[in-house]
DNA sequence: GTGAAAGCGCTAACAT
DNA sequence: ATGTTAGCGCTTTCAC
């Protein structure tokens, strides 16, 4: 292994003056400057990272905290992690995976060991027990979604409430008087993930502020259980001519099952997705959709972080505004009542 | 921050005495230990990880290069990053991503400066220009998929030669004779990525070895594409009455296509996919598949390296052998010609 | 503009 | 069974 001190003799300079032509953080003369220059090269030099760490207090790696139970968002977040990873590497981080499996205690080896200088937590959820945890870390961190008490803290998410609103809106201008919303799995509400319960709440109150119906239901992921559930659903409410869905792995088998009841999409059910674009143009007709902006959400997030790491300051809370695209999903109300 | 230091001296010991105690390299008498450990959790001691790393010459971190391109087989990657990770943390060790867009450069980066101790290389091409970096590289590796050559190396994959011989035997031991396998976009191919390959291998020698008639086509992803294919293929081979899928994110869309083509399944066409157990589990009929058990081979590529790490000696190939789960999609073909 | 030297916090000989 | 000490390779004062 080729040591700083290699570099020095093979450049005649002293080890400190290689660390400076490193780091930029003297002016060095153009001539001795490039004298080293070309002596790492030569040598193949790659400064040992612990060294650097231990000297100065900064390991340069970040530490993203991703959910371990897989089938949620499963594309979205290896989107999420790919951006997170790629903007680190621009601002010359690196990203030690975690999964949140490790718990609280995970977040504080992590940090106290001074194996990361900073963190990245996916998933939050409404009353998290590793939000106390990161308050007392002795680093900056970012949060995605954000808690009931987001006080002091950093976080970044899609603004699931306008997201919600967004499709309501969109059914709504179309003329559709009676919309469900499709949700995640009741087991996902019940963890009080915040963007569940937050969309829930933008499509409730939408749809009270354009006057028209908004129920919801949750939907597990078998076939039977969305067959079930939309049955049920027409049947309690057979108005309904306006569909949200939230429930990435139900879209493809939701699509046969209104088929096989005879429910042609957009025809006699108008369908709004809250997905990736990529699933939502693989279906047919392809979804109308609000997509979840993922590498822009992991950008800002390392962003925000490395902002922190070099004292600036962040806002507290960053809503990513959703989008909403319409494609063949959708399509106007035609009343039949007053036609 | 808390160090070796203060501990030692709350304990009344030198600092060596709680390296010993903690590594349990040398024999501590009972006493001491317990004062050392009391010690230790009373100040909230954590070792500092760059310390020892530098001390030591071992990061205890290893690097996870996974592919950048998102679409392909994500589910499964986010299986294996996780088993990855669990295995990981069971040896003690810490995890660093790496997104295959970094190259070969990124493998050399985290190796020279000694941010890792050992590398596990996803999604390996058959012609892939990161296996000479590897082979040169001062620490241990394993890669997952192999490459043409793969001398003094360690790869693990799954037996995709026998996966697409599985998915031939199964269906001719089911009495069809004309077989097709829809495999993954051209370009999937044309990058020599192995799996693909192999599968095809694996699926034409034993089409041959059964004496049944077994061809093959790409698959693109969209919509128009499958059902374009599966149109072709049927108006040459007429017969067909067996298909193989390896190509997860069609799945879904072909058995759409199928049913506008008036094939049912598995009545006209049986149909067996290679895919993770819960793709196929979530289609309507189910699906008889060959799994890809990303877990396990995530977990092995763990134990290999740590073993490697070890000074120990592991295979330079483990084929993980496939196992055919027979669900609702395949069944007797019954011939109408001697019926 | 450059060099010398003192650590950073730990491990692992080398002592006893 | 434990203590002493010399590094690990780098950064960053301090000195000129």
């Amino acid at each position: 292994m080729v040591t700083i001190a290699d570099v020095a003799r093979h450049a005649g300079v002293a080890a400190s003056t290689v660390s400076y032509v490193l780091s930029g953080k003297r002016t060095i003369s153009t001539d001795t400057r490039e004298r080293v220059q070309r002596s790492v090269h030569a040598l193949g030099y790659r400064p040992n990272a612990s060294a650097r760490a231990l000297a100065s207090q900064r390991s340069n790696v970040l530490a993203l905290v991703i959910p371990l139970r897989t089938g949620m968002h499963v594309p979205v977040m290896m989107q999420f992690a790919t951006a997170v990873v790629t903007t680190a590497r621009r601002f010359d981080h690196d990203v030690l995976l975690l999964t949140a499996d490790e718990g609280p205690d995970g977040l504080e080896r992590v940090a106290q060991s001074s194996l990361v200088d900073a963190l990245v937590v996916m998933d939050v959820e409404l009353h998290d027990e590793r939000v106390p945890v990161l308050r007392e870390l002795p680093m900056p961190s970012v949060l995605i979604g954000y808690p009931d008490d987001a006080d002091g803290l950093t976080c970044i998410d899609l603004d699931f409430v306008a997201a919600g609103a967004h499709c309501v809106d969109h059914l709504a201008d179309l003329g559709h008087r009676s919309l469900a919303l499709l949700g995640t799995p009741s087991a996902v509400y019940e963890r009080q993930t915040g963007f569940a319960q937050r969309t829930l709440t933008g499509f409730v109150e939408a749809a009270e502020r354009r006057g028209v119906l908004g129920v919801e239901t949750p939907c597990e992921h078998t076939f039977d259980a969305i067959l079930h559930t939309v049955e049920q659903l027409l049947s309690d409410h057979p108005d309904i001519t306006g569909l949200v869905v939230q429930n990435e792995p139900i879209i493809g088998p939701l699509l046969d099952v209104l088929r096989r009841l005879g429910r042609r999409v957009p025809e006699d059910m108008s369908l709004v997705a809250i997905c990736a674009d990529d699933v939502a143009e693989r279906q047919v007709p392809q979804l109308s959709s609000v997509s979840i902006p993922a590498e822009r959400i992991g950008d800002q997030a390392v962003e925000s972080l490395i902002t922190k790491l070099e004292g600036g300051d962040v806002p507290g809370l960053t809503l990513v505004p959703p989008t909403l695209t319409a494609r063949g999903s959708t399509c106007p109300h035609v009343d039949l009542t007053t036609a």
